[in-house]
DNA sequence: TATTGTTATACTCTATAACTATA
DNA sequence: TATAGTTATAGAGTATAACAATA
């Protein structure tokens, strides 16, 4: 399917569903990372902090909630660590497990983010009118919301 | 914003647009990454043949469509090349400069990815009637710019 | 002098396999 | 034996700075 044409200055053309909707994933996800940028962060990093936010996971959970391995995920938390975005909180009822958890600095960083984020992802949408903007919600949240989560 | 929930097994929350709006991104990106993968690729592999699939760019035109620093291109470049799915031609007009294009495996590997990945992304919108799909794709084009002027 | 591209370097991110400690 | 997590290793991908060759 076509690329994002980053360098074209005509991009008129009419897209089929699926170059539109892969357009848009690549839109989306350079705003992210632009965002996550401006605090000197990966996108990784931002997605672990936006995991943390509501959750006090152990290393395992934290592998399959953002789909790494196991040993990926001991990179990363060392990394945020390194950081002093999180820690690792010993397991009370597993000695061989970590719970792991945002510092204050990772909440303060997080709450940044989550409002840089929605603006910026706001502002990606503006060109549509209201209507627009709460079908396209309506439609993305049924697309994801519809997700076969058996695999894998 | 909230994560993609992919360990919470209920997806059934009504999601604000960025929010649907950032997980469907992560599902057609997860989407894409897994066709590239089963081509043993990675997206970003997939996403130069795509660019390729049209053009012949110099270095640095591949670079700026990738939106790569010239020195990443380099060892993309490299990558793709030591597996046959690239080669560089001396440009005729300019002696500092490669001119990129695919090589026969590199095009066969190409359409192979299009097509999968064009059922795949497909696939992820079936959930939606027709006519959901068909609004679906004027709001993501919409977004991206791709929108003929007529419609607007 | 400016541009094209590579090299050297350092870092993030990723997985596989082997390992330790605990369950 | 099985599970939780780390370590060792190898490789992809990213950018910055310095560099060579050419424009």
């Amino acid at each position: 399917m076509a690329q994002p044409a980053a360098d074209e200055d005509e991009g008129h053309d009419a897209l089929g569903v699926v170059d539109a909707l892969v357009q848009l994933s690549f839109a989306v996800q350079t705003t992210l990372t632009e965002v996550a940028a401006g605090a000197d962060l990966s996108l990784l990093q931002a997605r672990l902090l936006g995991v943390l936010r509501d959750r006090t996971p152990t290393m395992a959970d934290l592998a399959e909630a953002l789909r790494l391995d196991k040993s990926s995920a001991t990179g990363l938390i060392d990394r945020a660590q390194r950081r002093g975005l999180v820690q690792r909180m010993k397991s009370t009822t597993d000695a061989r497990s970590f719970l792991v958890e945002l510092t204050a600095e990772g909440r303060r960083l997080t709450a940044i983010l989550e409002e840089e984020m929605t603006g910026a992802v706001d502002a990606l949408v503006a060109p549509l009118d209201p209507p627009g903007i709460e079908m396209l919600r309506l439609l993305a949240s049924r697309v994801v919301g519809c997700q076969p989560r058996s695999a894998r």
